[in-house]
DNA sequence: GATGAATGAGCTTTCATTCAT
DNA sequence: CATGAATGAAAGCTCATTCAT
């Protein structure tokens, strides 16, 4: 069975002021929540791209000029959106025991939070995705988040080499796959609307799917 | 041992006219091939949603006006570009058999076709990726390109499941899996510059961490 | 006598704000008047077709982006004038009571408030007689406008002809032929500088010429 | 009974030839003409100021560059429709008497040449009114076209003025009331598609409206 | 003469950012 | 803090005109 989604998304957690650091009135604090909420709305609903500073002050209720009270611009938006969702798989990720216990539960169980943390923050997983692809800043920032993923993969394919059962002569390579997977199945499925002529995947069907590839990959070959 | 980089890239085969269907002459085709490709060489280099179209024509060498002689607007242009990327992947794709012979050297050569063809094709597959994500057009268009691949997969291993050998009781989903693997594999390394401390990866690990991960998923729970 | 002029031009009475219906702050009320008011000053000396967006905000003194804030383009500017336009000669028209009294003075009241209405707005006047000519859209709209007035003579002459005073076979076809003469006449003269080697006209002329031939279409032949 | 349409249109009698006046070969003259057909056509369908250069040389299936070979502009263009239409007018109205005879006769006919004339050469009297509200220089030859027709009725005014049998204190001023009617009459039911709710005229009952007003106002005044 | 590609000035429109109220 | 008008740099696209073939 495949662990139930588990919290809640939101933009809690970044109760920061302005750019100069100071702290914010409790009027304050519900402004830039509502302008955090109003971004995390349209990232999603029409990209991150498409979305314009007006259309998030708009959204949100606020006059356009609130917008630069609390950020100096679209980045920083995503930059504190993005934190919070890497905050998340983070903690859930260090949660997981990987090397104890059945093997495939294990993967299912990592696989099962990692949909789900996507599936919480689908507005910062579209929109990181995007802007890691106009914006070399946020494609090093990006490649910095998942680099944990890939890290643990790559250290537990290197563990199970060393005892001797599964030849991965390339850890790093394989893991960046499965990570590759990771990411960009959820992605296709969460944001994208799915593949052709299939719009949509259960939950435990999309996680199993990719427990699957993982599990076979990393561990049925010992087998 | 992996099949090496097998053909060119380039822009060829595409000698229609302006937007009525006119005919080119010969200095009209040459013009034309010099924006595609000028158009290219800045997709990949700074991506295609910062490339503006003034950027091409001086790449090109031309005037401003001169770009709307060949083509509408920049979509235009990448639709074209996808159209020679998307024949050179179907028709090494076919060449392909699929069923018979070693499986896993069939998976190689399988995974060796895509990387190469992508390598070949870069700045398209910069492109489409960025423009699937910031117009629902493209996105469209992305899922049908891919979707022959994933077609493949899927029957590929729906014979073996018919045949007992393998238990994946969605296809389908396994199939988009392995895809959305290979699709961001390639884009990760051949694109974005690889994960952290890890810039690139040699023709021949690449394919072989693709392969492997394929192979093991479809072919090798069957052992 | 004619009665002289009566009341004031101007871009009055539209206090409405930018595309979305947004009500306007003090400041916008008076820099969306000084762009109507600007775009009048230039519709008449340079012509509508003529005029740039860039002049309208030149004139105004004010950046060239801010005419958006107000108008999406230059036809909506149009449209604005002509309501008002439109507006004053109805207003004006529901005055006059044309079947009482003397006829030659009801006539020659009739040719007073339309030669002093299209004098208080010769800029709506150019503009929409050149737009009419190169937009369909305005074309409609102005043959909405001369409407009323084409049916208000068509109504007079219909009347008459009822009482056997005066022939007119095809009512609509002379009223159209009067108010063209109206038309074209007040344009003539107030837009494009009067006839060869006559360059302008006294009110009292032009209003009397126009009233003879009108007065003389539908009364005179009863006589 | 108004005369029936008289005669053919045509870009006829303009033998000359480019810029510098050089004599046409037979293949140049052909050129010419089917250049000019193509914009009266043009002129007529999408009017004068919407027609580009490029329209005119497809519509008559030539390259862009002839158009410069015989025209330095689309105003030359015009200018040429515009001599033979001025050229069609004059030659008819001197065929006309307009002293002797039956009063009502001469000005029906006078009103069945116009009408015609213009019916003959839409085009033209689309592209000049249309011309002369965006070019000053197409508003002066505009005015040089109809003064000739504006001095004939002022002298026809003047001279029953000074027999005693009409009061028409200012004969330019009437005889410009009475062309501006026949110019935009003729305009709006030939060009614009009528008024609303009736887009079309007979000949019969156009050519009667108009001579009704003229009749009345000049002649019938003296009964 | 005929052709159509090449050119670039000209205009429109968008939108991030600033700032006076 | 909130507001929304003001700004102008960037693009995008059009089209008259030139010119090499």
């Amino acid at each position: 069975m495949v662990r139930q989604d588990p919290s809640a998304p939101g933009a809690e957690g970044s109760e920061q002021g302005p750019a100069d650091g100071t702290l914010l009135t409790a009027r304050g604090v519900r402004s830039r929540a509502a302008l955090l909420e109003a971004a995390r709305r349209l990232f999603q609903s029409k990209g991150y791209a498409n979305t314009k500073i007006v259309d998030i002050t708009q959204e949100a209720g606020k006059a356009l000029g609130s917008f630069y009270t609390y950020f100096a611009n679209k980045e920083e938006v995503l930059e504190q959106l993005a934190k919070d969702f890497k905050a998340e798989i983070d903690r859930r990720l260090t949660e997981l025991d990987f090397v104890s216990g059945d093997p495939y539960a294990l993967v299912l169980e990592l696989c099962a939070v990692y949909w789900h943390s996507c599936k919480n923050h689908q507005p910062e997983l579209a929109a990181i995705f995007q802007a890691s692809m106009m914006d070399e800043q946020f494609a090093v920032r990006w490649r910095e988040i998942r680099s944990d993923a890939r890290g643990k993969f790559a250290a537990q394919i290197r563990g199970l080499d060393k005892a001797g059962r599964v030849a991965n002569p390339e850890p790093e390579a394989t893991a960046s796959a499965l990570g590759s997977m990771m990411d960009y199945f959820c992605y296709v499925w969460l944001i994208e609307g799915g593949e052709m002529n299939r719009p949509s995947l259960s939950d435990n069907v999309a996680i199993e799917a990719m427990a699957r590839v993982v599990y076979r990959t990393i561990f049925a070959a010992a087998e």
